[in-house]
DNA sequence: TTAGTATACGGAGGGTGCCTCCGTTTAGCA
DNA sequence: TGCTAAACGGAGGCACCCTCCGTATACTAA
């Protein structure tokens, strides 16, 4: 709850370069951190495209700058993996927010859903890296978790609030329901889909007539 | 079902040779099944000690042969993987089969509770690599679920029969309750050996006593 | 505007790991 | 006791991760 920026607004270009540096450096040069962000995206292109084997060389390729600009930004392959990652959690956490302050409570948790449903798509992709990432940085999972949950958690509590989504129910709830269905590898895309949807159906509060004795 | 040999007796070394073939050629050479079987406990051996990245030399130098020999017999790193899972896999079995025959049904479901940490043990550190072993090969999941599963039916069912274990509960359903305990990589070893104290506990026939309204 | 410098860039090359190839050795058979 | 099919061993090819350092360039101060 804590590590949290403030709102999606528009930030300065300054601003952003010291997030990704520590706060007390000096901002990153302009072509540094355009190079950072083109390997960032090519990373997760190519990671998509080729699977999570794909070599370093392929994506510093794919971004158009050498390898050693990609190990100047990275200086090992799972910090790349971790780099792409984070970005896909921040990213969700953005999209929280924009579909929290631009739709309305229900259709904002159909977008949520289908925002989450991307993410997983590459958190899929990278499962075996990532299995080692979180190995070497346990703090990298609890960080990103705490993350999701409260994107969960803005969502999911506006939605009850405003009566549309069944009151017994919490965001991590949701996520726990949610997570295993998108990361399972033996639950194949559109069987996934199907039981996101009938998640969602489960989860209006005109849904809620089963009552444990 | 089907594919289980019958028995544990004593096996003649030619009729070993031919399980590992095919059924229809000529036996393997002597020094070729010596080989084959120091390579696959050579693998354990050094997966166990060094992680499943541990590489081909280490293991050709650990079985006291060359590579080459190491590829005759496994032509890639999947296959080798594949055996020294399919050769745990099959230790399993056989220990249900010979627990079942030289004890008590209770001590036999603790023994095989114990040799089924260690199976999970290695399992763990392949977890990597058997991700994409079963990508690849779909059966083998398939297969060694099925004789898994059976060395639980066999094992439970015979303590059920005698009283020892309640009768509200199938060898699959202990396995599925057990599997993910010693599989999760999220669980340190000796919480795990808790929790599956906690299971055998709740087994017990006298230990039935919740019951559901 | 310009010169100086800290910073970033690129890619050749070192190291390691998977796998192949082929000359040498040997088990099994007549 | 030879003959031959089968197995052995390990040098070397190839691909990938990562390092190093000479070159290029964005920022800064005059």
């Amino acid at each position: 709850m804590s590590t949290q920026t403030e709102s999606t607004g528009d930030r300065t270009e300054a601003q952003a370069a010291h997030e990704i540096e520590g706060a007390g450096e000096r901002p990153m040069r302009a072509d540094a951190r355009r190079n950072r962000e083109l390997l960032v995206t090519a990373a997760r292109n190519v990671f998509s495209a080729q699977g999570g084997a794909a070599s370093m060389e392929a994506i510093a390729k794919e971004a158009g700058v050498g390898v050693g600009t990609l190990y100047r930004h990275f200086p090992n392959r799972l910090d790349l993996v971790e780099a792409v990652y984070q970005t896909d959690v921040q990213e969700l956490w953005d999209t929280a927010q924009r579909v929290g302050a631009e739709l309305e409570p229900w259709p904002a948790v159909e977008a949520f859903f289908d925002a989450f449903l991307r993410y997983a798509r590459t958190k899929k992709t990278l499962l075996d890296e990532l299995h080692l990432a979180f190995e070497k940085k346990p703090d990298l999972r609890s960080r990103a978790r705490a993350l999701l949950e409260s994107s969960f958690d803005l969502v999911i509590d506006r939605a009850k609030q405003s009566g549309a989504v069944r009151d017994d129910i919490s965001g991590s709830d949701v996520m726990q329901l949610v997570s295993p269905v998108c990361t399972n590898a033996s639950i194949e895309p559109e069987q996934a889909g199907r039981l996101l949807r009938m998640i969602l159906d489960g989860l209006r509060a005109d849904a809620a007539r089963t009552v444990l004795a």
